[in-house]
DNA sequence: ATGAAAGCGCTAACAG
DNA sequence: CTGTTAGCGCTTTCAT
């Protein structure tokens, strides 16, 4: 059997209450008697048992982590990444996650996770899109939660963003300016999704900024997802269409590779005839053939920002909700710059953007 | 706040101890009393806490899975998917997962994750290659684990396995039977690990099936990983050597991309001057140009095998261990075949192969 | 078949 | 500063 708070305490020669004072660092303890107790616990190897802690202190120490299964089985370790900052994190703050993955529709998409009807989490990191319905159940729950990668209009709910809109926006102005494009495609689809919808959104404000009328056979956002097979129907549809194009702007690096596949096809040379550039600038991004230009997301930042956030939540009940809005870095490659002429890296934003909502603070962020 | 049992007892107009009888449905309970049990718990959303639980019966109803980091967040949700598989199969069980990451090596890696420190879990699942010492020690301290996608050589652990050897047996079978090849290469890395050596062994055997004498210059595992760079650089160098082959077996899906990179860039056709055949069916497989051949691991299932196995293990604490060997399929493709010729799939293996080893025990497991 | 009562290991008032 | 005590919500004997 494993040693207890009882053992330390006897060991120790004090009561228990004072080893959980020690445990806690609360209350004011003498140096000598810590120390023993310190002494105590080291020779028992003795760790306070989790659910005994939460038993008497209403807390569980457990953080649900929500996503889709599509987007946790999706080919880029997006939201693994993601999820992998939030568990680092939460070592720092003791808490463990319980990830859990639910349906994007169909019956199951309203059912909660058990975590939260067992009352096993202290609170909820969303990650992605997930049903609105879902995170507003867990919202008149009263439990604690974060959106990350994801928001809802309108709704106070705290959360993590890209600055998807303002990335899309200069790396437009990136091809307008240093290689003279006038003729830019967007290839995206799911403009359901807030971030495709705001990078939609940053391309035709792109646009505007150097007074480039909107095509709409340049805007393909007819497919349902953005996926490499995507990218690849939409740009041969454009093709076939006989649409002039010199650059193409896409949702995600997966649909970007699509699309320089089907240019790749057609014979067009990349950049030479048509420019690529992505978004989110997973692993293959740098491995392609002409290496893809792209929005850099810190992915485990975001999760460990979540996870930060989170606990902020719990712990300070009453607090204002917010939205943080992580700035994306342009790294330019090939797929825009040409074989020799890429630059390491371009800083799309030297400060960080933090965008205090109603809220009663706005201490900045990293 | 939640209602707990006593509110249910109350309600039904029995004790807790009733409730808690039908709650586990243990001990005689006569059918109207767990009718009107059954109804006040309906009507009051009643969920036992979890940590309640735990803290009376010493059982956490939580379960670890530990996996190394650079694993996790592969390009490929290789572990991701087993994850899922674990996960699903939990919820029927009535478990939670918590998930960690550990290093490879380095100082941290000798260290235990939180949760069996603070005895938090019941049992351990391990996925894939971890460092050996952590499961020893993890052995040592009593705590039920299962290991999938991977085995200690000559140590009674309990685990869930691939066919790995005799998959790539019957693919280079395949090569020679079908397609008479009979200078096939084999091109793969991290040979230290299990199931790669089991990949290369299985290579071996099929030469030898057909009397075909190796060539170290076509074992090509002079490479630290398996990925798309490291079978593009051991092809690149098995052609500027000059070596002569027809057929590439690889040690997963990702080298074989590589390989097909570097053959398509030295001209060589696929299938028709050399044929390739990965490992895994990750789905790119199906997605790239020719489609590729590949021996199909069945990812889910390998999670919820372990789940499952790990239950037993923690429910009948004397269980022998086994090893359980789940089958590949080889799903033929384009790469060997050519573009028309590949007919749907080819059921490796019609009967699944169990080998107890030293167990009291051989049911058949799915 | 059901209830009473004793914990499980810890935290949190409250005394001292 | 430290000890006593009363739970937290549930399971589990042991009576009845």
């Amino acid at each position: 059997m494993q040693a207890t708070i009882k053992d330390v305490a006897k060991r120790a020669g004090v009561s228990v209450s004072t080893v959980s004072l020690v445990l806690n660092n609360r209350g004011p303890v003498s140096p000598e008697t810590r120390e023993r107790v310190l002494r105590a616990i080291e020779e028992l190897g003795y760790h306070p048992r989790r659910f005994a802690r939460s038993m008497a202190s209403k807390r569980t120490g457990n953080i649900g982590f929500i996503l889709t299964s599509d987007h946790f089985s999706r080919a880029e370790p997006f939201y693994t990444k993601i999820f992998l900052g939030s568990e680092f994190e939460a070592r720092n703050y003791d808490y463990y996650i319980l990830l859990t993955t639910v349906e994007k529709r169909g019956k199951s998409a309203g059912q909660l996770p058990r975590f939260l009807l067992e009352r096993n989490v202290d609170g909820v990191i969303f990650a992605g899109y997930v049903p609105v319905s879902l995170v507003e159940r867990v919202h008149e729950l009263g439990v604690p939660f974060v959106l990350v990668d994801f928001y809802v209009k309108d709704r106070p709910y705290s959360s993590i963003v890209l600055d998807n809109e303002q990335a899309v926006r200069r790396a437009v102005g990136h091809l307008v300016v240093e290689h003279g494009h006038r003729r830019i495609a967007f290839v995206g689809g799911e403009i359901g999704h807030p971030s495709i919808r705001g990078r939609l959104e940053g391309y035709r404000k792109g646009l505007e900024d150097y007074g480039i009328a909107r095509d709409p056979r340049l805007e393909r956002t007819e497919e349902a997802h953005c996926t490499m097979d995507s990218g690849y129907r939409a740009t041969r549809k454009m093709l076939e269409e006989g649409v002039d194009f010199t650059a193409v702007v896409t949702a995600n690096d997966a649909t970007a590779f699509g699309v320089m596949r089907a240019l790749k096809e057609a014979g067009r040379a990349i950049p030479g005839d048509v420019a690529v550039i992505g978004f989110d600038d997973i692993d293959a991004a740098s491995q392609v053939d002409p290496t893809l230009t792209t929005l850099r997301v810190p992915k485990e930042e975001l999760g460990a920002l979540a996870l930060r956030r989170l606990v902020e939540v719990i712990e300070r009940p009453g607090i204002a909700f917010d939205r943080t809005v992580v700035p994306t870095e342009l790294v330019l490659r090939e797929s825009c710059c040409g074989k020799k002429r890429a630059p390491r890296l371009m800083d799309l934003t030297k400060e960080k953007i933090i965008l205090p909502e109603g809220g009663d603070e706005d201490e900045a962020q990293s």
